[in-house]
DNA sequence: GCTTCGAAGTTTAAAGCTGAAGTCTTCAGT
DNA sequence: ACTGAAGACTTCAGCTTTAAACTTCGAAGC
């Protein structure tokens, strides 16, 4: 009676064999690489969002950490900048910077050479943050491609970023909504 | 003066060369294969945003469609169950199928075998608005995959599925939240 | 048969996000 | 200078989600 599977989650070999039983029309090839995409993807997030509880950061300061050190030293933003990159309003922006800023992470002032603009910056402890952070995520990542040989990285590093650039040609940049970890 | 980006996303050159100054012990190849993975994926889902939301269905409902139809004739299933397999909470749930059943796309009505259970279960309009968003998605995801030859394409699912593998070995399924789209 | 325990859903309060309106600063035109 | 318009951020109202309390029904034990 039922499923193969109780509640949890199908197996990706389950699930594409119900699509194919649903919707005849579609390739069981590509449907096997969007949804093993998909999900580990969503595995990936589930990971990084585990070590960075263990930091005592949620995902979302991880987010806004990463962008600050990214952009380079003095690690400075404007909140509508950093909204646009990671694909939020200004208002919500807004209300994480209170947060990081009550949590000591950056620090939040006007510009005084042009005082409708504001400064987020990263502090000290902030960047100690993101640093320990890092290191737990490169470790996860390496050993995620343990089981890969360089010439498999290569080729899946190649193959990757030339549908990246097929998806990011199709459609620019419009809106650039659900942020996510990169 | 500032960066070789403005505001919106720098490209993946850019923040891979911008990880390697901020964090030396990176790998950039496994950076590239990583940032590529997250990156391809939040595009992905903003193109099945837009798609879904031309068919006047959100992202969201779309998940609770696709989950039922899934599940396979008679495409019942409760509550508590599409709150596992979605990973979201019971009660998000609830308010999920509340504004579904006002739509039009699912029934919701007590089991009369055993009342504490509720049976959620598609409507032919649901059913109907599922198979056209597969319809585009199916297109849209012919067409990211065009340039992948065939053994290209066997590659990628057999070295993604060995990477999923290795994942969900690692963390079975502890909490699950998230919610994506596969 | 009554009580207790547990499972399934719903309700409620609080957090975070969006979209729209509001405030303050700067710049351009006169 | 003065006015109007545009830009950058914040505030406000509404929605979605989570966590936790609550309700209801069914199953076991005595």
């Amino acid at each position: 009676m039922g499923d193969t599977s109780g509640a949890g989650e199908p197996t990706l070999e389950e699930q594409i064999a119900a699509y194919q039983r649903e919707f005849q029309d579609l390739d069981p090839q590509v449907e096997k690489i969007v949804s093993a995409l998909s999900r580990l993807n969503r595995r990936m997030n589930v990971a990084y969002g585990r070590q960075t509880a263990e930091l005592g950061i949620s995902n979302a300061e991880w987010e806004v950490l990463k962008a600050l050190v990214l952009s380079g030293a003095p690690y400075r933003m404007g909140p509508g900048d950093l909204a646009k990159r990671l694909g939020l309003t200004p208002a919500a922006m807004t209300h994480r910077i209170d947060r990081m800023v009550s949590e000591g992470l950056v620090t939040r002032e006007r510009d005084e050479s042009n005082r409708v603009r504001v400064i987020v910056e990263l502090t000290h402890d902030g960047r100690g943050k993101w640093l320990e952070a890092m290191r737990l995520a490169s470790v996860f990542e390496e050993d995620l491609l343990q089981d890969l040989s360089p010439e498999e990285r290569t080729a899946l590093g190649e193959v990757l970023t030339r549908l990246l650039r097929r998806v990011e040609h199709a459609q620019p940049d419009a809106g650039g909504r659900l942020s996510d970890l990169d």
